[in-house]
DNA sequence: GAGCACTGC
């Protein structure tokens, strides 16, 4: 996509109706500007973009961006343009600021107006962990810039891209984005600068960019890059990105601008983090001035409180409609009567609200010291969201985040001698703790060929590397030699789990690839995992939403809609006939709602369905369908046992056990499973671990299929002695029979570990890791 | 006989 320039400033003093100084960016030479020049364009009457007079709106919004601390940076006399200065001396600068100095709004702008990417036909990327953040900024943005989002300014997320090629110079967008952005284009040439914001929040998206633009930076001379963080361990990525070995990027810290914050701890540990913020929270209310109370929990119960004064909680999360996260905003409740108490407003956040949203009006925070995080345990390799402790990083963003307004209190519900010794640092990097497999398909497909030389900031763990390679291996994602084979190739291509990604791949080979595109879309919907570090197990789900509402007061009535739209082969193919049913009533809210179906979830899939339709229409894979209805099932059976081979479960005696294939862990369906029967082999698509270890969301498929579509796998040899491996046994010799060969004994595995996994394996035992 | 909303593509 080629991005031609509409508005050249060279060409400025040609144009008949100004004379050359009247033009805002007149002598303006790209990346040679200066901060004095920068404040005179900004403080013009013409929008230098536009070309339109700034509206009055504009210069209110100018005054007020004058006073944020990182404006100071560009605008001070002595120190003045030192942002602009460097930014147009190196390549790569790290700029740290506590949240609210203005970083995420302010530099951006600053870059744009001395890169001036609209005369190269290039953009200014800023990066954001989130989509809210993405969404938010980029609308502020376009506002001080007194232009229409969308146009100059743009954001760009998944499901929306808020940008016009050829007039957006400015756009915001979340990691991930840049990421996919980078698989197509390894060089990102579409950039002229690219702006890596909340680095410290250490995504394994952030991480990542962070090595590749490393590398291009050295290819592309011309690309400048810039690394925010919120924390002050900035000389980490100093180091990182020095020139040489040894050598520092430059570092400019934009002094904070926030009030004094008072920090109180509990005398005791609190068992429960739950009560006890219930508890801070009312006795804020009831003894503390006004303003409003943000509470990072997970769970929040409102409770009766005597005659003190409105209290209104609202909770804040990323996957909650936009509509109702706007409530945040809303003022706090007034008094029930006149010269009342005052109401108070109360925001129940998980950690969204730690950096990337700011809420005016905060006075008190109350912390409690946790946060959900999804960990991946390499061994029996699986990822579970678990409540972990946050760092002392966090801890202070948290605090900060009373003294946004006036100066407020923090109160953390643990000892200040847990604080001092318990909690770690820095935020841990999301890389060294979560499932690699999509993260390993992501870099070679970026081209990079040494997965273990690659420059991480943080190393992840060799064995979760070797997981990794181990499941794409069998996939066949991998070759034997660690490449991407043409198929990994284009799984890659899928914002989908490498499991689900297979089995789309797969699909038309079986002439249903409508059907599974659809049982895909359902199937990734939002990320739902819920681990409780109070239970002895955890909860785990592959990211299913769940369409199934079941309202307390008709439970009944919804179960008996649910059984209606089952079908008996499997839960797989009741989320097609779910979806199905839904399209056939008009894609109908109400109709939704009527079955009692989440109206979200399937509009949620409608627009999964769509975006991965475009996917496989660009890589010229055939949308096609079965019409026998009986032959359709079975061919969708048959292509969810390609991709799912690893996730199989034999029945086991007639108790309703089930083992699973390999791992050998008893297992049983689970109560919301539609089978009417229990089949004896069971493809399931998550494995959640609550009262008893359950399978969810399991289709009934035939060892034939696994024989025969996944052969390495479900090669006998590697099978350990019991049921399971004598029930498939069995049908081995059937077929052998049957076909007139005689099975004599078992051929030996093919080794399937290429020799860069063998070279993990033997550092991996160098390390003790598989003790 | 079942829940319980980290984030992202």
């Amino acid at each position: 996509m080629s991005r031609h320039h509409k508005e050249n400033p060279y060409l400025a003093h040609r144009m008949p109706q100004h004379g050359a100084e009247d033009e805002p960016l007149f002598g303006f030479l790209p990346r040679k500007v200066t901060g004095a020049q920068v404040r005179k364009a900004l403080q013009h009457d013409i929008n230098p973009f536009t070309k339109i007079p700034h509206t009055p709106r504009y210069k209110e919004m100018l005054e007020a961006r004058r006073k944020l601390p990182v404006y100071a940076q560009m605008d001070s006399s002595t120190r003045w343009c030192v942002v602009v200065l460097s930014f147009n001396k190196n390549q790569i600068i790290v700029i740290v600021g506590e949240p609210g100095v203005g970083k995420t709004t302010q530099i951006p702008q600053f870059v744009a107006y001395t890169d001036l990417p609209h005369v190269k036909g290039k953009l200014v990327a800023c990066t954001q962990p989130r989509r809210v953040a993405a969404m938010s900024v980029a609308k502020r943005v376009a506002d001080e810039m007194d232009v229409q989002l969308g146009r100059h300014v743009g954001y760009s997320i998944r499901f929306e891209d808020m940008t016009e090629p050829g007039t957006t110079f400015l756009t915001y967008m979340t990691d991930g984005m840049l990421l996919r952005e980078a698989m197509n284009d390894p060089d990102l040439n579409h950039y002229s600068t690219i702006i890596l914001d909340e680095v410290h929040e250490r995504t394994v998206a952030t991480d990542i960019l962070m090595g590749i633009l490393k590398s291009l930076a050295k290819k592309r001379s011309d690309l400048k890059i810039i690394i925010m963080s919120a924390t002050l361990d900035a000389l980490k990525f100093q180091n990182y990105f020095g020139i040489q070995k040894g050598s520092l990027a430059p570092l400019f810290k934009v002094p904070g601008r926030t009030y004094p914050v008072e920090v109180f701890y509990t005398r005791e540990p609190e068992p429960d983090y739950v009560e006890s913020a219930i508890r801070t929270v009312l006795m804020i209310h009831r003894a503390e001035d006004s303003g409003d109370i943000k509470l990072e929990a997970d769970d929040f119960a409102n409770q009766d409180s005597d005659s003190i004064g409105p209290i209104v909680c609202i909770p804040l999360y990323s996957s909650l409609p936009p509509e109702q996260q706007q409530r945040i905003f809303d003022p706090p409740p007034k008094p029930q009567r006149p010269n009342g108490p005052p109401g108070r407003k109360v925001v129940v956040s998980t950690n969204i609200a730690e950096t990337s949203l700011t809420i005016d009006g905060i006075v008190y925070v109350v912390d409690p010291g946790f946060l959900k995080q999804s960990v991946y345990n390499p061994r029996i390799r699986i990822e579970s969201l678990l409540v972990s402790p946050i760092s002392k990083a966090s801890a202070q963003q948290r605090a900060g985040r009373a003294g946004r307004t006036r100066p407020g209190k923090c109160f953390r519900l643990y000892t200040e001698r847990d604080f001092m010794s318990e909690l770690e640092e820095q935020t841990h990097p999301e890389i060294l703790q979560s499932n690699l497999a999509i993260t390993v398909s992501a870099l070679l497909k970026l081209g990079v060929r040494d997965l273990v030389k690659f420059d991480y900031v943080d190393a992840p763990a060799p064995e979760t590397l070797m997981r990794a390679l181990e499941l794409l291996n069998y996939l066949a994602a991998l070759d034997d030699d660690g490449n991407l084979t043409a198929l990994g190739s284009v799984m890659a291509e899928f914002p989908l789990d490498p499991q689900l990604s297979k089995t789309l791949i797969s699909s038309p080979e079986f002439q249903c690839s409508n059907e599974i595109l659809t049982i895909t879309a359902m199937l990734s919907g939002e990320a739902n995992v819920i681990a409780n570090s109070h239970s002895v197990g955890f909860l785990l789900d592959f990211s299913v939403p769940n369409v199934w509402l079941r309202p307390n007061n008709q439970r009944k009535e919804a179960d008996a809609a649910k059984a209606l739209l089952t079908v008996p082969d499997g839960d797989h193919l009741t989320l097609f006939n779910v979806y199905n049913s839904y399209m056939q009533n008009k894609y109908d809210r109400n109709w939704a709602l009527n079955n009692f179906l989440s109206a979200r979830a399937l509009a949620q899939a409608e627009n999964v369905r769509e975006q991965l339709q475009r996917n496989m229409e660009r890589s010229e894979l055939e949308l096609v369908s079965i019409t026998d209805e009986k032959k359709m099932c079975t061919a969708i059976r048959k292509v969810l046992c390609c991709g799912y081979f690893m996730q199989v479960a034999h029945k086991e005696g007639n108790m309703g056990n089930y083992l699973t294939v390999k791992d050998n862990q008893v297992v049983a369906l689970h109560p919301s499973c539609g089978l009417d029967t229990q089949p004896e082999w069971v493809i399931f698509h998550e494995f959640v671990l609550t009262t008893r270890p359950y399978i969810r969301t399991a289709t009934d498929v035939r060892a034939e299929w696994l024989l025969e579509l996944a052969p390495v796998y479900f090669d006998i040899a590697t099978f350990t002695d019991g049921e399971t491996k004598r029930a498939l046994k069995r049908v081995v010799n059937k077929q052998a029979g049957r076909s007139g060969r005689v099975e004599r004994g078992t051929r030996r595995p093919k080794r399937r570990i290429s020799e860069e996994a063998v070279a993990l394996e033997s550092m991996m035992l160098s390390f003790n890791l598989y003790s």
